[in-house]
RNA sequence: CGCGGGGUGGAGCAGUUGGCAGCUCGUUGGGCUCAUAACCCAAAGGUCGCAAGUUCGAGUCUUGCCCCCGCAACCA
């Protein structure tokens, strides 16, 4: 156990332009599922997620709709919320870069970079599409035109406020030499020194005057802040890190672990280490770049019609399934996909077939044979329960060395290889001929270990599928008190006289094929 | 020569420092009847993109080529 330990844990803040997809809940599902299985093992675990609230897109959507951008991201920000508590996301805080906190803060440290000389003033130069109001780099121009809109572009220059990075280039080189697995997968290590840190930094431009949705400057109130200063901050400030209030962020800071996509690995790998150590504050522990959901015919986009959101599955399927569905599909570090056939697959054969029917025939059974009561007295034991019981060993170490390295997709396959056993449990005692042969001691015996290991794997499964994990107990008649991570071990949690539950309901219903791939390829169309 | 990822039995994927090619699903055959036509056992099925090289030995290392995908400084 490591009583008294914390675990600051962190999602991105993301950008709230249009309805959150399959991806930004993959994101929040598997930083949760970290979050819980860290308070499982006796952290004191703490989980940020947030919204970026700024920026000229936020303008340009708001105007669209006819409201105001504080409308505008009020609006997603209470949507955002619901998605979360609708797939039970346990965090501790939701920021928004909005806020009066946050922009404080933000500003104080601003205050401290013109202190300290690390900003100064420039020209930002670069294509700009005036329908748009939008620039662009020479290198995301398509054919020398506008990527969004095919228009023609201008090259023009804006006073602007840049970040000295050049200075920290050094520092960092040396950082990452100390620290080489600061960020996993490796590969998105390489790729960020290969593309940004070998080539050599380019200082980052930080403010804009060509809109104002944005914090203002704290010295020049015709600029507003722009992006990444604006938005990686937000990792201290939601834990009060330069207001009257520091109690957060003293007992949290640094973030054991940054959880952001892979897309935006750069500005975590490279910016955000800087700012903080030009503050003088400690790094972050790691940062976990995760991959993304892609589909058959590629990436997810609305013209293609393949997006899949969240509430599609969360509301036919429930949440564990779609819990379940998208931590076991993401390999550490790789693109996965999503098809419907293999969401039905997975649900059908893992879900239904494996671990719902397991409970469902240990449930029958000790209803047939025991009236419901499950046995304790064990004084038998079959040839098979050493091995049952050194699987659960083996497995429960498994899945805790790889929920320790964050591969989340391969503490799942252990966990179902334990469910497997059980199974093979089954027909290896073959109980119902023990009943037949009135072996009472033996049958006793299956019964209570299968009982046994249903607790373990409802506790083993709770980070994954916390309601799934519920419902299991809640069939056994065990309370929660009696499955906790560290009565994994344990073989007496088990109360005498414990009653099941009569008739169990199915844990998951098993899904008819075609009907349902055709639901979900119906949804993907915008149905 | 911008950078990176990938090409492994029908499908989706694992393959750590090179050492008899694995997993899940599907298929076929068998077993069982507690259970959600679920569970258990077995079998079939692969020249590991192509070519060459290093090595006693290469899916794994080197080189060249072909194909797919992503990024290219505001896409989870």
């Amino acid at each position: 156990m490591s009583e008294g330990k914390k675990f600051y844990i962190t999602t991105p803040i993301y950008y709230p332009s249009g309805k959150f997809h399959i991806g930004t809940a993959y994101c929040q599902v598997i930083t949760d599922c970290i979050k819980r299985y860290k308070q499982a093992k006796g952290y004191d675990a703490y989980m940020l997620t947030g919204l970026d609230e700024h920026g000229q897109k936020m303008q340009t959507v708001a105007q669209k709709e006819g409201i105001t951008p504080q409308e505008h991201v009020d609006r997603m920000a209470k949507d955002a919320k619901k998605l979360w508590d609708l797939m039970d996301i346990q965090y501790n805080d939701l920021i928004r870069t909005t806020e009066e906190r946050h922009v404080k803060a933000v500003q104080k440290i601003v205050k401290i970079f013109l202190d300290k000389g690390d900003i100064y003033k420039g020209e930002y130069e670069g294509w700009y599409c005036m329908p748009c109001e939008n620039y662009f780099t020479e290198t995301q121009l398509v054919d020398g035109k506008c990527p969004d809109c095919g228009r023609e572009v201008k090259k023009m220059k804006e006073e602007a406020y840049f970040f000295n990075m050049k200075k920290y280039e050094g520092w960092l080189k040396e950082f990452y030499k100390e620290n080489p697995e600061f960020i996993v997968p490796e590969k998105r290590k390489n790729e960020i020194f290969k593309n940004f840190i070998d080539p050599g930094l380019e200082d980052l431009c930080i403010s804009r005057c060509t809109f104002d949705w944005g914090i203002p400057m704290p010295n020049d109130s015709k600029h507003v802040l722009y992006v990444w200063l604006d938005a990686l901050t937000n990792y201290i400030t939601a834990l009060g890190y330069m207001s009257d209030d520091e109690t957060l962020f003293k007992k949290y800071w640094p973030a054991d672990l940054h959880v952001v996509g892979k897309e935006i690995i750069r500005f975590h790998g490279i910016y955000w280490p800087i700012f903080l150590h030009a503050l003088g504050l400690e790094l972050p522990k790691k940062l976990y770049a995760h991959s993304w959901i892609v589909m058959k015919d590629g990436k997810m986009s609305k013209s293609v019609g393949n997006v899949i959101y969240p509430e599609t599955l969360i509301e036919r399927y429930g949440l564990d399934a779609t819990r379940y569905y998208l931590l076991q599909l993401m390999s550490f570090g790789q693109d996965s996909m999503f098809t419907p056939e293999d969401f039905i697959e997975r649900y059908n054969s893992d879900l239904a077939n494996d671990l719902g029917n397991l409970l469902n025939r240990t449930v029958g059974m000790i209803n047939k044979y025991f009236d419901g009561v499950i046995p304790t007295n064990i004084t038998e034991k079959t040839e098979f329960d050493d091995d049952l019981h050194s699987c659960a060993r083996k497995q429960i170490e498994k899945v805790e060395n790889s929920m320790d390295e964050y591969h989340v997709r391969d503490a799942i396959h252990e966990i179902w290889k334990y469910i497997s056993r059980t199974n093979k449990y089954i027909d290896e005692t073959a109980p119902w001929i023990l009943a037949k042969e009135e072996d009472k001691s033996k049958l006793e015996s299956v019964m209570f270990n299968l009982v046994e290991a249903l607790r373990k794997i409802s506790i083993l499964i709770e980070p994954y599928m916390p309601h799934a994990s519920n419902e299991i107990l809640k069939q056994l008649g065990i309370a929660k008190e009696d499955a906790t991570w560290d009565s994994l071990a344990s073989y007496d949690k088990i109360k005498e006289g414990t009653k099941i539950i009569e008739k169990g309901e199915p844990l998951f219903v098993r899904l008819d094929k075609e009907e349902e791939i055709e639901y979900i390829k119906q949804a993907m169309k915008g149905k």
